[in-house]
DNA sequence: TGCTAGAATGAGAAGCTTTTGCATTCAATC
DNA sequence: GATTGAATGCAAAAGCTTCTCATTCTAGCA
């Protein structure tokens, strides 16, 4: 039930929040962008502004129900946060994105962060190249 | 002399590219926006155009004169590619920024794609936290 | 040194993504 | 079911970046 989920981040369940929520959850497709919640929210006949969907996702991230990536292109990602961390790794060619998980990085970063003096908040590692696929096509 | 890395780079040795090599050579900045590169011409008594320097800039990063960071907050900035690569360490409450190596990063990190199944081409790594200075200050 | 062709520039318009203002609508509480 | 402050939708605005096109400049050659 997202009505829960949405309760306990302090939100109050409106239905621009439900359907997002359950969109992110729901799709296949791992990371959206806004335009794309907005998309998909109109292809299930939802009547949404694109401004609130803005707004909810911002607030979903603040809340900690969503991540949302910078990866290069400029427009942002979102992810919703189920399960560890991890980092991405993306195919220039074709745009698929993988996950992994690598604690030995996890540690070495932390270590550098400490080394420089800084308390660390957060981290973004994202590594691009041509996935399987895209090198045969090549 | 600037114009000889120019012509390397087959770029015409224009008075707005010579400039901006400059600025991004001399300057103590490591990190520029485009707007900060272009409020420098100005400061400098030049008048060019900040599509330009847009131009200019992307011109230099696809010869590899300087790399493009997508820090978060939406602006690019550029730095000269000078000595080896590395990775940057942000804070987020002064904005400073921080640079460091760490081979066994790299060295996880081709193993990554490599497991992935993935060519690498380029990576990003930022690691966000609070600075020394503005622990203090808190 | 002067000319010529093609590349580069400047100015403003346009494009995209994201945010904001405000009147209207809605969810939660009583 | 009524009330009240929060949430929404729409349109306008704001950033950053790119594009268009007339004009200017660079490089190479006579």
């Amino acid at each position: 039930m997202e009505n829960l989920d949405l309760k306990k981040a302090g939100l109050k369940a409106t239905l621009p929040r439900v359907k997002i929520l359950e969109i992110l959850e729901k799709n296949a497709q791992r990371h959206m962008s806004a335009e794309d919640v907005y998309k998909t929210l109109l292809d299930t006949g939802e009547d949404v502004g694109l401004a609130t969907v803005y707004r909810v996702l911002t607030q979903f991230e603040a809340a900690g129900l969503v991540a949302r990536h910078h990866f290069e292109g400029g427009q942002s990602v979102f992810e919703i946060n189920q399960g560890e961390h991890h980092d991405h790794i993306l195919c220039v060619s074709c745009g698929k994105v993988d996950e992994f998980v690598d604690e030995t990085i996890e540690q070495r970063q932390r270590a550098i962060a400490k080394k420089a003096g800084y308390e660390m908040t957060d981290h973004s590692l994202y590594i691009y190249g041509i996935c399987n696929e895209c090198q045969k096509k090549a």
